[in-house]
DNA sequence: ACATAAGGAGAACGATCGTTCTCCGCCTTG
DNA sequence: CAAGGCGGAGAACGATCGTTCTCCTTATGT
């Protein structure tokens, strides 16, 4: 097992372990458990928690929205779209909300830039599929506000909820 | 200073101190000496953390929804007025988002059950004002989502922009 | 006034955390 | 084959946590 082997092993065991039970709550003798790198390995190639929190984020980030965008583009609604693909992310069995959130709540002030970097990200490609100026912040609280919801109570009707009220917002915006 | 009044200290501090830095990061000891009530008689009023952190959320939960009830009945819209609630809340200096979806989001399945109940009292609510049935579950991610992106972003705007939200869907629903 | 009980201040205790160190086996290289 | 260095397994260390205990002051009751 190389060092790369060895760094994805442990940001899997990490975002499993980080995102299911709060990030304080996981030990990093149990990412050591969880991932089967030793602890020595474990602090060469990240040299301490903070750094292997932030490298799971961040690697996160870059999944998550990948995958939104690669749902999205070229669809025939792709505001739609976005929260098709929540409905179907809402409905993993282990889905427990917006890692990023639940990192920013547990860790207020001191927690890594990702965390704002990923909204903005989101923000961003919600102006890109938006066909008004001004729409893309309404649809971001209608994303967040699903997520939010079905973090309490997962399954995906809180997604097709915010769809229909994006449809009714889309209808306003290009009356038919 | 009787009992009473030592376990409002408590809960001031607790309320203070576990909604700014979250509730691992806030030991015992600072709880004290925020409150300035000794350890002994922290733990003859509440046997353990646990026992403090679900009445900080409990009286949280009180007064959050008495204060939101109080200042929607009676308004000309109550709906509209929630949002105009929620913009107030927002602006607060020290507004952190929601403190229960933070607690959920750091203790996970070990979070104390008042954060689902708080939850659905703000569902109960939503359902009295709500002049149709339905209406409800989408306010109710109006409102959240307006409150998470708050919470990266604190400041009234995204309660605005709930509240023009609402507003179209209460035309849809009582068209003129 | 004196015995007694209660309360406060803070030390102490066991557990656990993040991090480092020790020791041992193994693999390479001449 | 021999020597040396690297990596793994887990003990060890200091800090901090939740919780309890000790000791001393203070107030009370007769």
């Amino acid at each position: 097992m190389d060092d790369e082997e060895a760094r994805t092993r442990l940001l899997d065991a990490a975002e499993e372990l980080f995102y299911r039970h709060g990030i304080q709550a996981v030990g990093m003798d149990r990412i050591r458990t969880g991932s089967g790198v030793p602890l020595k390995r474990l602090y060469r190639i990240f040299p301490a928690k903070e750094s292997l929190v932030t490298a799971y984020l961040e690697r996160r980030d870059r999944r998550w929205t990948a995958d939104l965008r690669e749902a999205v583009t070229g669809a025939p609604e792709p505001v739609l779209a976005v929260f098709d693909w929540l409905a179907a992310w809402f409905s993993e069995p282990d889905f427990r909300g917006c890692a990023f959130l639940n990192a920013h709540g547990e860790l207020g002030a001191a927690a890594p830039p990702v965390v704002h970097t990923h909204k903005a990200a989101l923000h961003a490609l919600l102006a890109e599929l938006a066909p008004a100026p001004g729409l893309a912040d309404q649809l971001l609280i209608l994303a967040e506000g699903a997520t939010t919801v079905a973090a309490l109570n997962p399954g995906p009707e809180p997604a097709h909820r915010a769809r229909e009220i994006a449809e009714v917002l889309l209808r306003a915006h290009r009356p038919s």
